[in-house]
DNA sequence: GACACTTTTAACAATTTTGTTAAACAATTA
DNA sequence: TAATTGTTTAACAAAATTGTTAAAAGTGTC
């Protein structure tokens, strides 16, 4: 059989773990499920990866990673901190958008195992201790060049992810309260992106 | 064996079912360690609960019930706008202080039931659909007399809705970016009611 | 203390889920 | 085409988890 065959059936696996792991979580996924959602059988998961666990791995420092690297780079990238909000916001919203259960997922499996928050962090090169202290240092210097009001630069961070990452989370249950369809749900967040960025920026300007 | 006894053991064991239910959520909850933590033999929870299921409805209910009862009393009542704001501010930050984990529970549960959201909204005596209504109109008409600048109901609920529940929801992830122990989250989140408030007031006012 | 009653446990049974293996099958190449 | 290698499956085995039961232990009452 070609690499090119092979290649293609760890993929289709990978993409079938991919999204029981993100719908279901470690606990939740069954095996049975992955296999019926990449039109193969059970055994030959364990022919391509050792075990479930094996798999979660690969699965979560994917997702790990897709939450994180681009953040982390913006937080710490020079641009000027108005334009790294205005980025912020829309990288969020585009990547979660594109793929909305990636922070619940993520965040469900660092709750029920805080220490793979460093261990996945530090194999991915980035030290989620120190993402923001770049950011906090120029929060400071514009609070004392008045270009924005007093503020704790946690707190601002706070906001900024809150607001940008939430919706996504509780996306089920928004979507139920304000009675939006997938279409509705997506546009809002399209807008969003402006609404969001006007509504930080008033907040903060003198 | 008296009353008192026996409804301290089904205290004993739902306290405990609530913290395993709620850590671990439904699928990843074991029998066992519910009864490790109640102090009791696995059989004992069969014998006062019917199985697993049952048990987590119990958990469920009263979790969801927490989770909206509050805010939909407050959404949906008569007080002024801002007073609003900041009732549902004050409100979230001080319940979900104390139960931290309530909305990553719920909002994992919903996640991978939806269908569940309509289910025991309608039980707890409150449409989800509807919680909105009396805020969006008041939203509306507080435009309308320039009291606040022109803004989307929904992405004004949802910036005040995300701002206070996602720190809970991602707090493992923030304690270790922000370097916080419990004690610093906690006054964190004490002095976050203020000025929470006063950032989403400067950001509506005209 | 004998009786009726509830609570608790240990042992067991059933089910669900995961992991293994041996053999069939397919592709590649010498 | 036969040998080699890698792929797939069905059947099986093991482990983990849940649920049941019969009997022991405790409690209150007469």
């Amino acid at each position: 059989m070609s690499k090119e065959k092979v290649k293609a059936t760890e993929d289709v696996i990978l993409d079938a773990a991919m999204k029981v792991f993100t719908r279901r979580g470690f606990a939740g996924a069954r095996m049975e499920e992955v296999a019926k959602e990449a039109g193969i059988n059970r055994a030959l998961l364990h022919y391509y990866f050792r075990d479930k666990e094996t798999m979660f791995n690969l699965i979560f420092e994917t997702r790990f990673n897709e939450f994180f690297s681009g953040i982390a780079r913006i937080l710490s990238s020079d641009l000027p901190l108005f334009e790294k909000i205005r980025q912020v916001i829309n990288h969020e919203i585009d990547t979660l958008t594109k793929h909305p259960d990636i922070p619940r997922f993520v965040i469900m499996e660092v709750a029920s195992q805080p220490e793979r928050l460093i261990q996945y962090g530090q194999k991915m090169g980035f030290n989620p201790r120190q993402m923001l202290t770049n950011f906090t240092q120029q929060v400071e210097i514009a609070i004392e060049s008045k270009e924005i009001i007093p503020i704790d630069s946690r707190q601002l961070l706070m906001n900024v992810m809150s607001t940008c990452i939430y919706p996504f989370v509780a996306k089920p249950i928004i979507k139920t309260m304000m009675q939006m369809d997938e279409n509705s749900f997506t546009s809002m967040m399209e807008k969003r992106k402006k609404d969001l960025y006007d509504f930080i920026v008033k907040a903060i300007t003198p």
